[in-house]
RNA sequence: GGCAGGUUGCCCGAGCGGCCAAAGGGAGCGGUCUGUAAAACCGUCGGCUUCGCCUACGUUGGUUCGAAUCCAACACCUGCCA
């Protein structure tokens, strides 16, 4: 498997990411939503080394399939030998970005500290610490933790006019069910922060989701204003499904990095469902492979659908970049055994084991009672009652083994255990669990 | 400030004293087809110890044998007038 990292010889007559400008590479990786003066900017990337930040609010305790983009985005910027500064919002996540839907609760301080924690370390594994384009993780905490209310009023809020403020798109649908000041006060913070990067490091390009565009020009304005600095924006796009709606959920909620909260069995489950109409898309935004090569895996699944060589290259890149070498081969070994052609009955015990290990799995009550079919779809959670699980079976959506259980009140004996004492639950088409029956020794 | 209307399940939306766990649509889930894709069609879609019970129709209290449906207060939203 090729890793992003090598650059391996020409292959053909496709031009490799050094020959071409960075800007050529986004825009054909179809990762440029909005720049600013694009001519501008492309002069500057050509002429050396651009200091550019993305920023990450702890919102969560995780980082999720959305924030990816901007994270591959900022390691191609460093690739093509720009030097990246991670911001972790440990401020800005006090506070929160004005969303339509509504006001948001806000989050205790210890948390949100936490949580920045947590993410400081999730963004480290996207870019590269060491060489000449070291990156630098920073917390917009350091610049706003000491500064005053009348020095902030005075030196940011003086160059805000509300009027244009009001004016924003977020803010329009806001003054219907209401925002709080603190949520309207959140672009000074985020542009203070574009300020306090040009002062501190030579900042001069921040990149950031669409969805972030008025926050992000907000704070190149800022700049201009004070320092007379043209400083510049490129905006990544929503990733969508065929349909127009967002990409990045999946039956059970966001699709999230932290592989506590989204395994990567799951993760790499997500990708591999991608829709053929999709796949070529999300290739070029988010794996590493030359464009060249991309599309002859397009060309490859057009041609034999049912090899899904384009969702198997998607989700292993992606699981790679994401859990690492070691969390893809899992899962694509947890993949090929439970979904394989073969025979369930036939693999061994440490194939199945770790299989099933990495599909959400549980153990029947040692010793207890036999469970049924319906408690057993409830207790692995492939269902979410009792009564859901009952439906299923009524379906015929259920099966122990891959045999079709058509009896709702059908127990599983130990007996049913293969290797190891597993017994493979599944729900639907593509939805898989562990229940280990039996003594596992 | 005055007048009128609204608040229903994940979302939209009907219901206007019992036949209401609540029409219809969307999303989701399952089946058929297929390729762990899409579309299409069919089914399903609060919980439970499931021929029954429990919880639900903004909140609280009331009328009634019985309320999502009537009354009162409160909260929020929407029009029209000022």
């Amino acid at each position: 498997m090729d890793t992003p990292a090598a650059n391996d010889a020409p292959d053909g007559a496709e031009p490799g990411p050094d020959e071409r400008h960075v800007l050529d590479e986004l825009s054909a990786r179809g990762l440029l939503a909005h720049t600013t003066d694009r001519a501008a900017l492309r002069a500057e990337l050509s002429a050396g080394p651009v200091t550019f930040y993305v920023g990450f609010d702890p919102t969560a305790p995780s980082l999720h399939m959305g924030n990816l983009v901007q994270l591959v985005t900022a390691r191609r910027l460093q690739q093509a030998g720009h030097v990246p500064l991670i911001l972790v919002g440990g401020a800005t996540g006090l506070i929160g970005d004005p969303r339509a839907v509504g006001e948001r609760q806000l989050t205790g301080k210890e948390v949100v500290a936490g949580w920045a924690g947590q993410i400081r370390r999730q963004v480290e594994r996207f870019v590269s610490f060491d060489g000449a384009h070291a990156a630098t993780v920073v917390n917009n905490l350091d610049w706003t933790a000491g500064l005053g209310v009348l020095d902030f009023l005075r030196d940011v809020g003086k160059h805000f006019p509300v009027n244009r403020m009001l004016g924003r798109e977020v803010v329009r649908t806001r003054l219907e069910s209401g925002i709080s000041y603190t949520e309207f006060s959140y672009v000074l913070l985020q542009s203070m922060d574009y300020l306090e990067l040009f002062r501190r490091h030579g900042c001069r390009l921040q990149l950031g989701g669409s969805d972030q565009w008025g926050n992000i020009t907000a704070g190149a304005e800022l700049v201009r204003r004070t320092e007379g600095a043209t400083v510049h924006a490129l905006a990544t796009p929503l990733v969508t499904k065929a349909d127009g709606t967002k990409y990045g959920k999946t039956e059970s909620g966001t699709v999230w990095l932290d592989p506590t909260m989204t395994s990567p069995y799951a993760f790499h489950q997500f990708w591999l469902q991608a829709e053929d109409a999709k796949v070529g898309e999300y290739l070029r935004i988010f794996s590493f492979r030359t464009l060249g090569e991309i599309a002859r895996l397009e060309q490859e699944q057009r041609a034999r659908p049912a090899s899904r060589v384009a969702q198997r290259a998607l989700a292993a890149d992606v699981t790679d970049l994401v859990h690492g070498e070691d969390g893809r081969r899992a899962a694509e070994a947890a993949a090929a055994a439970l979904f394989g052609a073969g025979d369930l009955g036939e693999l061994d015990a440490a194939t199945l084991d770790a299989a099933l290990r990495a599909a959400p799995h549980t153990r029947a009550a040692p010793g207890g009672t036999v469970p049924t079919v319906v408690d057993a779809l409830v207790a692995t959670g492939l269902a979410e009652s009792r009564g859901a699980a009952r439906r299923t079976v009524r379906e015929g959506g259920a099966y122990v083994n891959n045999e079709r259980v058509t009896d709702e009140e059908q127990t599983i004996p130990a007996a049913a255990g293969m290797a190891g004492g597993w017994v493979v639950l599944r729900r639907g088409k593509r939805a898989v669990a562990g229940l280990q029956v039996g003594s596992p020794s």
